[in-house]
DNA sequence: CGTAGCCTTGAAGGTGATCAATGTTTGTGG
DNA sequence: CCACAAACATTGATCACCTTCAAGGCTACG
């Protein structure tokens, strides 16, 4: 994993400025908050944070996608959490003293993250208190995410599969081009579903027959997003 | 929903400035963040803040117990959260201008609460980083417990049942008694699990027989607690 | 060119949802 | 205090959905 000079951060300082954490803070302010922050490209499925690591640091997510994993019981994966550009991830965790990442975090293709120490969060982030309402905004989304997937507990799994695509295509498609960009399998749908790749295969394989998705190269399309939407319209 | 008078506040202080979210708080700090705050008395099953309302007020639970609920597209409830004495609700909700209450909010027992104006919660608890990071912390324990949730979204039903009531044990429990002092009906449970009553009574029935729980007018005893946890320890 | 990760399909089997019917407790108003 | 309604608990029968297991093919990458 190589670190880049933080001079680069100046290159992202603009995009930087627009996430929705920094939004309306000042370029001086904004710099503060990333002090010592590092620059790291991930591959494809490479682990950024361990789970169970102690947390030195927390990352601000600039390109592609990190999956946020824990191991259940029985000991497959669960995916917690998508995170695309602009999220902040493992920050909550900076507040504790002498804490371990309470998941692994695991790129999606090749990514980017600023890598920032624990004792910038505890000493600038935790001071502002806009700051702080910004990042609880954030973790309210994030929450807002799970509550909607334990609403569709009961629901058959298209509905299931139907919505997590529905939501991943409204956060992560560019130019309002239904493609995902990032590489998305049926095993980490079936992760983040609880369910099976064998049953969220049998799933998508029908819509593929019907044209309403394409599959290519790693990569989902939606083509008719309308019908997919019929999924969980229906009783 | 009688109101009582402000002066009551003083009775309950003491226990307010041990709650977590004012640990080390000093007593002016503290009546100064419940600023125009007024007690609620709530009857069994009566609703305190409902979906969809223009949310004023946020509370802070003293005694007994409110579920948060949600509805599913089917129609059916879901039970987001149940919260205990010392829970803030509908914090987030607060720091949004002109927004609607996300659950509604529903008393279990008789049940008491601090209800605290949107303009108290705008003026005074966003203004200081220390309280914002504490309403982050209980934030957090609570998203900890949907993921967990969705840890066990494989897992059979009973493991599911077993660990929500060691969970709601752990946190309502007084004297290091295994009885649950608020009234937990099984529909409720089933809600709370994305299940149906039905599923729900046939585990605990076989439970009841088993000797491991036991059932008496609303209260739920547990009577051999490693049972039951060794229900999720199984494969 | 072999391994690893991913995709696919089929068959069998189980868990839990659904539907239906009935008993029990709680609460309310006359 | 009784009667009636509403909420809760219970049991059984049936069946759909999804998991599990097994086997095989495809593609990328060292």
């Amino acid at each position: 994993m190589p670190q880049l000079t933080t001079a680069q951060i100046e290159t992202f300082l603009p995009e930087i400025q627009g996430f929705q954490v920094f939004e309306g803070l000042g370029r001086d302010q904004v710099l503060d908050l990333l002090r010592e922050g590092k620059m790291k490209a991930s591959k494809h499925r490479e682990c950024l944070y361990r789970l169970g690591d102690e947390a030195r640091s927390f990352g601000l997510v600039l390109r592609g996608a990190y999956k946020l994993v824990r191991c259940s019981p029985k000991g497959d994966d669960v995916i917690m959490y998508f995170s695309s550009p602009g999220d902040v991830i493992a920050a909550l965790i900076m507040a504790q003293p002498m804490a371990t990442y309470p998941v692994s975090v695991i790129s999606m293709g090749p990514s980017l993250i600023l890598d920032i120490p624990k004792k910038t969060y505890q000493e600038v982030w935790t001071r502002n208190p806009q700051v702080v309402m910004r990042v609880q905004n954030l973790l309210f989304g994030r929450m807002s995410l799970l509550q909607d997937h334990k609403l569709l507990a009961k629901s058959p799994l298209n509905q299931k599969v139907a919505v997590l695509l529905l939501q991943l295509m409204e956060r992560y498609s560019q130019d309002s081009e239904q493609i995902l960009p990032i590489p998305l399998t049926r095993r980490e749908i079936a992760d983040s579903l609880g369910s099976t790749v064998e049953s969220v295969i049998r799933i998508m394989s029908e819509w593929s027959q019907q044209g309403i998705i394409s599959t290519s190269e790693q990569h989902i399309e939606i083509l008719s997003p309308e019908k997919i939407v019929s999924y969980f319209k229906e009783t």
